[in-house]
This record gives structure tokens, sequence and C-alpha cells, in this order.
DNA sequence: CCATAATCGAGACGGTACGTCAGGTCTTCGG
DNA sequence: CCGAAGACCTGACGTACCGTCTCGATTATGG
């Protein structure tokens, strides 16, 4: 018997031309101004060849963005000081997402997810769940609940991203250190 | 003395068609399935009506959503229990935003504003602003420093929000109340 | 009692700017380029000034037409030699239909008439029935007979007019003159 | 050698569909009411294939006419009597021009010419000149010469479709036939 | 080492919606 | 009541892309 998966010979060639052309165009025009038909001059490809191994335009869109993850996803540090772990990641986390590029990435990201459920999924794996289990696992690993380990990520992720997402680059990184020790050390009243 | 920039008569019948027939086929079809085509159809009025008082489809959609906001922008009560205010703002904050309409308005909300920078500012005054306002303004009636507030607000706001858009209607609102409980005591060890 | 036919007191102001208006964006832009729009706009005059005043657009062109129709309607000169007033006329006839302005009245002349029957008969009554019959009249005056003078008419009339309207302003009017000769003179052979 | 200049595959359904529902909307409601829209809906095509192939409206009816064009470029006979063979050929012209669709057809080629330079000269090329050039051809064939054969084609061809251009249906053939007499024998005074 | 079948580029196709122009009707207001 | 202004509904414009569908022209095995 034949091969139940056969590795249907697809060109390697054209597969990096159509990402590279969406990557462009996607920090050019932004996500909705985006077009299959853009993409596939720019990447000097037939318009089936798109279609032929991407069943969308936000699956293509999604595709580009998970490959360039890694700038944001960065676990958080595990020394003895979980104040100046959490507060180095965060900056970093904001300072990542407001660059020109980051910030595009963030904006496009939400919004590819917001008009595609398919895609939220993929998107919502891909970054906010390791976003939030990054702060979770470095407060679990110092002991705390997982409840509270729970409730204090949602703050410190919701509050920088939801806060980059309203304030676009002109959220500062300090910021995102006062929300971590807020959280931190709540508000105990002086 | 006459108006020197009289307001170019305007048919009210016309502006309620459309703002109508707008929201009807944005819980219908979302943000992106409208078009000034199929609102022009459904509210009975010709395309120009709508491209004369409107400059694009974001700022349509932005006055329809804005015209709904009271649902969601309710201020925290200020009895002599701050913990209690807060979590039941929270709460009704977290229950407004996950029935079908309000999740629905949510959505369309922050992609209308991702995708139009007018819009997005517009919305962001309108939403984002008065959001953030209500718990500042019952901290700071707490007596505490406007950086603190600024920074827990932040954090309840971000969290409650941002976890809605990413969770949909599967957020629970308990754990709008986790993030406010958090926030107001801290991770102190115990 | 009041004036039964009261002379409905229009403004003469209006009908000439209209008039004027249309005249001269006819000449700039050709009868089918001609927007009431455009033409209420030059004349300072609302759209609904003209609609009151003439049932289409053709009907207004036609009427400026038939105010500049004396450029072109001459008699033909009634001396004893009948080639020479012939061929004068024929002539004066093809210099004024290729003059920049009277070529493109011709032109404008024929659409209007072409595709709006009402303006059509108009147009008719006031251009083609005067220029048939001064070349009728000539010829019955030199005692031909009826259907012979028609006959002539139609050829000389139909040779040059539509002579111009085919070759438009490269027409020469020697051209004009040939048929005349022609017509005259007839074929026999020699 | 391979064809470097490839004709762009093109749907020969498409056209012949495209053709036939413009002929159609022509007969019924005239040039002028002739949409690409109704052109597109009745051929059960998109606009953009009429647009792809076609520069402009009166292009397409300029390609729709000169597909029907043998129905009225006929030939002169060349039998030995002259008189006879014009007379004929006249006939059949003014008859063809009568009938409904002949009339139809020649408006709206007036008109497409009229209002489009590049059609113009087109429809110059397939309708005028034959005809003018048949008439020219049998009298220069019995031995008239150029500038005369010139003349009397003008006269004739002129005479008749100028005639039928103004008068409509209401032209009698009998008319043309005195037109051809009058110009073979001319006017000298009996 | 060819045969053959999937993949490729190109781009035509039937469509939907765009944003604009103008048509002809209507309403409002000032003279 | 007329005239200016211009909003209104309608319908068509010409364009941009959609996602599907042929077309040859390459490839890249696997017989």
């Amino acid at each position: 018997m034949s091969n139940p998966n056969p590795p249907r010979r697809r060109s390697e060639r054209a597969r990096v031309a159509i990402v590279t052309a969406t990557r462009q165009l996607l920090l050019e025009r932004g996500f909705d101004g985006l077009s299959i038909e853009a993409v596939a001059a720019r990447a000097g490809v037939g318009k089936q060849t798109i279609y032929r191994w991407w069943p969308s335009r936000p699956a293509l869109v999604a595709d580009v963005l998970l490959e360039d993850a890694d700038g944001i996803l960065r676990p958080v540090d595990d020394t003895d000081d979980l104040a100046a772990d959490l507060i180095r990641w965060a900056t970093r986390l904001a300072a990542a997402l407001t660059t020109e590029r980051g910030n595009a990435m963030l904006r496009i990201l939400t919004v590819a997810g917001l008009e595609h459920p398919d895609v939220q999924a993929r998107l919502y794996q891909a970054f906010s769940v390791p976003l939030h289990k990054s702060v979770r696992s470095r407060l679990t690993a110092d002991d705390y609940d997982t409840a509270t380990a729970e409730a204090a990520a949602d703050a410190v992720v919701g509050g920088i991203v939801y806060g980059i997402l309203n304030e676009g680059r002109a959220f500062r990184r300090s910021r995102a250190e006062a929300i971590v020790r807020t959280v931190l050390t709540g508000l105990g009243k002086r």
C-alpha cells in the first residue's frame, strides 16, 4: 500500500516568498489593507498557490505571526528575587510591544483573532497562554496557590497588554513596572 | 446675530434608520461582515446619504457604539467598603461584557479602533478612559495616591477586559472578583 | 378677478445665466458631458430652477441651439445666376459648419435629436426644414417642378451636411461646390 | 518559434453572451439607455469581463454594429444600365435603413460615432467609406472621372442617409430613386 | 531515465462591494 | 410664490479583490 500521508511535494521557494511578502505587506499596510492578490504579486506567485496551502487570509497571517512569536515570548527569570524577576519580564514585554514592529504585530494579531474564530484559537494558544503561563509558573514556583497566581497573572498580563492596545507606543515601561509592584504589594492602606 | 455655520438641514429620519440598520447588521454579521451597501439597503436610504455624514465605515460603527455605551459604563459605588464597591463594579462589568450583545460590542469596538486611528481616539475617550477613571476615582476617594490608583486601575480594568477579549463569554465573573481581591491585598506571602 | 394667465414671474436673470452656462459647457464638454448639476453651479442657480422651466436636458440644449440658429440659416440669394447663388450658399453653409463652434453645434444638434424624439421634432423644424426649403425655394423660383426641387435639395443639403458629420472640420468647401455643380449638371456622359 | 504575444486566453462563451446581450438591449433601449451593468446582468457575466476586453461603452457598441454591417453594405450591381444599377442599390439601401432594426442601427451608429472619436474613426471606415466607395466604383467603372464620381457619391449617399436620419422610417424609397435620377440627369432646364 | 502527475505562474471568470457622480424630486428658508 | 441651496433616493459608473477555474510549463519522484 502507498504512503497514507504523501508529502505533497510543495515548493519551499514559493512558501518562503509568500510568507515574506505577507510579512512585508502586513507591516506596510496593516491587516485589513492586506490583499491576497498583492501578496501573490509581490511574491511572484499565482493566487492559487496561496489558496492551495492556506484556507484564508487570516490563516496566512496567523502563520506569519507565529513565525515571529519568539521576540515576544520570553520566560520569567527565576532568581530569588520575585519582584525583580517579574519587573524585568514585564518591562521587557512592554518594550517588545512598543517597538514599531512589535506594536504593529500586536494590533494585527488582535484584529486577526477577533475576526476569525479559528485563528483566534491558534493565536490564543500561541501567545496569550504562554504569556499568562510565564507569570503563573514563576508565582507557583514561589509557592503561591493556583488561584492567586492565576488572578495575579490576569492582572499583570492584562494590565500591560490592554494598556498597550489602548495607548499604543506611548505606553511607558515604568507603567508596566508600577502594575507589577501594585499587584505584588496590594493596596493595604497606609 | 445669525449662526455663521448653519447645521446643514439633516434628515433625522434617515439618521435614525441608518444607525438602527447598522446596529442590527453589526450584531448579525460582525464588524467586517458589515457593508455600507447593506446598511443603505436595510435603512431604505441611498449610499450617498451615509457617505454625506460619515467619512468611513468605522466612523459609522463608532457612532453606533457610542450610543450604546451606557450599558457598560457605570460608576463605582461609594459606600464605606472599598472592596465590596470594587468587586460589585468589576462583577457587573464582566457581566455586561459577557452577554451576547455586550461581548459582540466589545469585539466590534476593539477591531474598529485597531483599524482606524481616528476612531481609535474617539472610542478610547468614550470607553477606556471612563472605565479607567471610575476605578481611579474610587481609589483616590479613599486617599490612595494618584500613581497607585493609576496602576491599580490598569491592573483591574486590563485584567478583566483583556481576559474577556481572550476568553470571550467563557470568562467567569468570579475571575473578575479574584483579580480585584488580588490587587487589593497584593501578594504578600502568607 | 386676477389675471387668468399670470406671466408666472420668472427671473430673466436666471434664464440668461442658465442658457449662457449651458452654451459654455456644451462647447467645453460636448453634449453628453453636460450635466444639469454643472449648469446649475456655473449659472449660480438651484437645480430646481432649471427643472422648473425645462423638462429635460435635451430640451434645454435645444433652446440654446435654437438661439444660435441664425449663424447657419441663411437664405439662398436670388440673382439671375442659379449656379452662382447655390454655390455661394453651399460654400457658406460648409464654412459655417466647419468652424470649431459651428461643427460642435452640428454634432450636438444631431446627437440631441437622435436621443430625444421631442427635441428631434423641434430641431428638425428649426434647422433641417429651413435648410432644405432654402434650396427648394430657389429652385422653384427658377421654375423647376416640386419633385425635382425636392430631390435636388435632398442631394445638396444631405451631401454637404452628412459629409461634414462624417469628415468633421476636414471637409473642404470645394467639395460643397462640387456637389452643387454635379447636381446642377448631372452626369451626362461626355 | 512560439508566438511572442499569446492572445491572452479569452472565453468565447462570454464574448458571445456579451455581444448578444448588447445587441438586444441596444434595440430595446437605444444607445444612451444602454448600461454596462445591464449588459453584464443579461449576459450572466461580471462587469470586469466587459471592461477587460472593451475600453468603453461606445467601443462595445461599435463591435456589435460591425458584426451586423453586412445587412447594409452591399455592392452596386454592374450591368450595362448604370441608372438601373444605382437606383436598385439606392432603393435597397433606403429599404435596409428604414426597417425597424436598420433604422435603430443607423441612429445608434451615428450617436456612438459622434460621442467618441475613436469609435467614430472605426465606424467611418466600416460604414461610410464602403458605402461611398460602392457608388464611386460603379461610376468610375463607367469612365467617370474621380472628382465627378466623388461628388456624385457624396450627393447620393448623403442625400439618402441624411434624409433617413431626419425623417426616420417615414423616408420613402421613391425618394432615394428621385435623388439618384436627379444626380444622374442634373437640372438642365427643360 | 523517462513518464506522469502534482504543483507552479499566470490570469480570466462570475461576483460583491467600494466610493463617486449625476439624475430628478423634495424641503427649507429668504426676499 | 419664486429662487438658492442642498438633502434625499436611485441607479450607474469604473475599480479592487474575492475565491474558483482553466491553461500550458516546470519539476520531482517512483516504475
